[in-house]
DNA sequence: CAAGATATCTGTACAGCGCTTAGATGTGAA
DNA sequence: TTCACATCTAAGCGCTGTACAGATATCTTG
């Protein structure tokens, strides 16, 4: 494992441990997966002792909670690049959610723990403009649904989220291998099931 | 915690100790939460030492595999009888779905916890006659699809159940309370989500 | 019924975990 | 210069999953 960067022997105050833990969390994460993710082991990463991540983050959960901001960072803007590449069509959208998923899968795994623990949405994906939410609910109005019927839109933009989550955690699957080889690839297997959806018709 | 059942002092060899560490796994489960379940406590509370599970499962993921297996059973025959009272409406189904994810959250959360393991559908759901898989395919087929059009078919089942998930997962979260106000209660809100996925209309 | 093979369970131990506490070390303000 | 404060280390607690050797009960075979 890369301890850290340099081989100087770090000051004793490191200067900027609390991003260098967040880094070395998801380096670790990336390289061994969810499982290999202790406090410890990030420590060890980050070239500190066990107990000085306990002077940036409360506990272990708000390390994780650090990671998982990011990912919701980095989802938002690979999503509203693929919505100015796509032209904005809403299956792009969800293909570009799915994509993030399978392409990050520890990360998305540690996005959704740190969701269910708390029965939120992340502030990330909250009335914010930047966030994916709001990307769905602006391209479902310029598809055509009225920005007037709140309730509608509101409950269109959590049908379209359930969706896409739900087939990030099972596009996976290798039973459905054949589908894909069926339809020509991964994406033509995720437009098709997305298209099943009734909301990411066009 | 309940000890086990009885008070006299049980014989050195259990009989059916590996059903009764299922059986204490799910009581954990249900009182204590996911994160309370460790293999030495399930031993604990069947009364037994902290190796003796080992006699019948090769580690810990394997007494969850059977834990989840049961979980599956039980939704399946949850959701057949859903649609024998139901008239055999897709949403009736869907309702089924999410309603049993919230009733057994930590059971639900171990249930795709060993399937994101694996990547692959638990055997209980697979092509078995008594599988919700195959109850929403044949609901799919009585509400007009071409049962010969099979591609097609296993692409609205999988979208079906992805957004099955999804809701599963999302109707929990706190930002969403308005809205089941506002739609009279939380069936209201998940029958209004299904209806915006299209696949549940009707 | 005797005896040995086998299945099941216990006791003990190890390394790793999250987290706490006490004390060492460097930094910045008075 | 001094002292308060932020940051780090070292040591340790109770927990975990798992391995292994040995105890105990049951099953099989004579």
């Amino acid at each position: 494992m890369s301890q850290a960067k340099s081989a100087e022997p770090r000051p004793y105050h490191h200067g900027d441990l609390r991003n260098a833990l967040v880094d070395a969390a998801r380096r670790l994460l990336e390289a061994e997966g969810p499982s290999a993710l202790s406090l410890r082991a990030v420590a060890r990463e980050a070239g500190v002792s066990p107990a000085a991540p306990y002077h940036h983050f409360k506990d272990k959960a708000e390390l994780l909670d650090a990671v998982a901001h990011e990912g919701w960072h980095t989802l938002n803007t690979q999503m509203a690049q693929a919505k100015s590449e796509d032209g904005g069509a809403l299956t792009g959208l969800g293909i570009a959610y799915v994509c993030f998923a399978h392409e990050n899968p520890a990360l998305y795994r540690v996005m959704y723990d740190a969701v269910r623990e708390k029965e939120a949405l992340p502030e990330d994906m909250q009335d914010n403009k930047d966030s994916a939410y709001c990307l769905v609910r602006d391209t479902l109005i310029e598809h055509g649904a009225d920005p007037a019927a709140e309730t509608h839109l509101e409950l269109a933009t959590i049908a379209a989220w359930c969706g896409a989550h739900g087939l990030a955690e099972m596009s996976g699957f290798k039973q459905f291998q054949h589908l894909k080889d069926e339809l020509g690839g991964e994406r033509e297997f995720l437009a098709a099931v997305l298209g099943h959806m009734g909301l990411f018709t066009k």
